[in-house]
DNA sequence: GAAGATATTATGTCTGCACATAATGCCGAG
DNA sequence: CTCGGCATTATGTGCAGACATAATATCTTC
């Protein structure tokens, strides 16, 4: 079958890839491609909206569509639960809770998650095990008022997962970096102090509430993998 | 103005996040929620299509949509050219061609670009400045095969930007670890060697011609960062 | 009761039309 | 010649209807 919005999407990309049509230019209106192949205006728009939404092409009224200069690539990561991400592998998920405290948290802690330093956070720390093995050591702030009042058994359900069961789509931000083990973080996971550790952090809220702060050491070896 | 598919979004987004659509069930077909909106059913189809692709909802044809159980968030990256992220971080960016020569590569990037190991690639090692000062240190494996006749002056132009001008649209996979710097990358960088750097490495093909491997050792500090 | 054929159903896509919206660029007033 | 307003135009969104597709549920046959 020829002529969906996918055949469309990669004819484009075809006559784009082969500087048919150059970056920087116009490409022609939807109007003129959906006569060009013999569809409807809808078709081709919804093939050129998707090709905005991956950086391709930049779309504007009344300007039209113009092949990117610059183009700023989008790759999507897809962010699993630990515990899924490690049985994706194969391997038989575990975990320890190794603290569970109040404290006040520290200062860019408390300023990520936009509230007052003083306030004391449940502070936990936990390790995620990979057929036994350490695989990411968890630190997390998480903000007591969104805990019922009787605190869940954090050593049966990791806080994880039972944030997701019961505090659903909270909307973050997450950053990527690599830093030295720590000699708490070497001791946990079993590597020498100053091994390159890929770092996670995560921050969320819901509707302007700060939820949870989490910091992810992960193992050597770790990767984050995607397709462009 | 009320609904909109974005309206239609915000609003199963909130039934969902308020557990009046709890993880797992099915939620209401699209002809019973634009009954219930008032709208046709494209407009339902739309919005719900964009929290599909979000990962918050599954879709089966005939079965329904439902919310997500474990749900795994997708984040997207922007992947800009070094220079133009430099300069958005205000400062002004350079670079030097380090070493340019024709080298049989190692079998890790022969296997990863699908090339045999014997075929000389391109290889280069460029060093990136921010305000002068080392930012990342690119080492790139590139097939001969995809260049001009005439080598271009890859001193003057950097590779990246040569690449993202002439070879453009290519697909390709990106994957983010951390690593100890080598004694090598240490110096270039400027860093003690060991010290834990951002790593990025990227593959691109054309049409199943491999075109390069690139390898980014990020100067310390570095971070992605994303919304979710 | 098990296995295979068939009906049903929710989503996926397309069409053709309409109107909204946001820039562009022209045109006229000063 | 410059500035501001207005017509133009390509995209953005919506609607109603239709058919395609895939997967479930049911029915039939052995």
């Amino acid at each position: 079958m020829i002529g969906g919005w996918e055949d469309i999407r990669a004819e484009v990309l075809r006559r784009i890839s082969t500087q048919e049509w150059p970056a920087g230019v116009l490409i022609p209106t939807e109007e003129a491609l959906a006569q060009e192949f013999g569809c409807a205006r809808a078709t081709v728009s919804r093939a050129l909206r998707e090709l905005a939404q991956a950086g391709v092409v930049e779309r504007r009224r009344k300007a039209g569509t113009r092949v990117a200069v610059l183009p700023v690539r989008r790759a999507t990561l897809e962010i699993p639960v630990i515990r899924q991400e490690v049985q994706a592998r194969g391997q038989a998920h575990g975990f320890q809770l190794l603290r569970a405290e109040r404290l006040a948290p520290p200062v860019p802690v408390a300023s990520r998650l936009g509230l007052a330093a003083q306030a004391p956070l449940w502070y936990l720390e936990t390790l995620h095990l990979a057929d036994g093995q350490p695989f990411v050591f968890e630190t997390r702030w998480l903000n007591p008022a969104i805990l019922p009042a009787v605190m869940p058994d954090f050593t049966a359900l990791s806080v994880n997962e039972w944030l997701v069961k019961n505090v659903s789509y909270a909307s973050g931000d997450i950053a990527f970096s690599a830093a030295g083990a720590t000699a708490h973080e070497a001791e946990v996971l079993g590597v020498a102090a100053g091994a390159a550790l890929f770092i996670t952090e995560r921050s969320t809220w819901r509707a302007e509430a700060a939820i949870t702060f989490v910091r992810l050491a992960h193992a050597p070896g770790y990767r984050v993998q995607t397709v462009v």
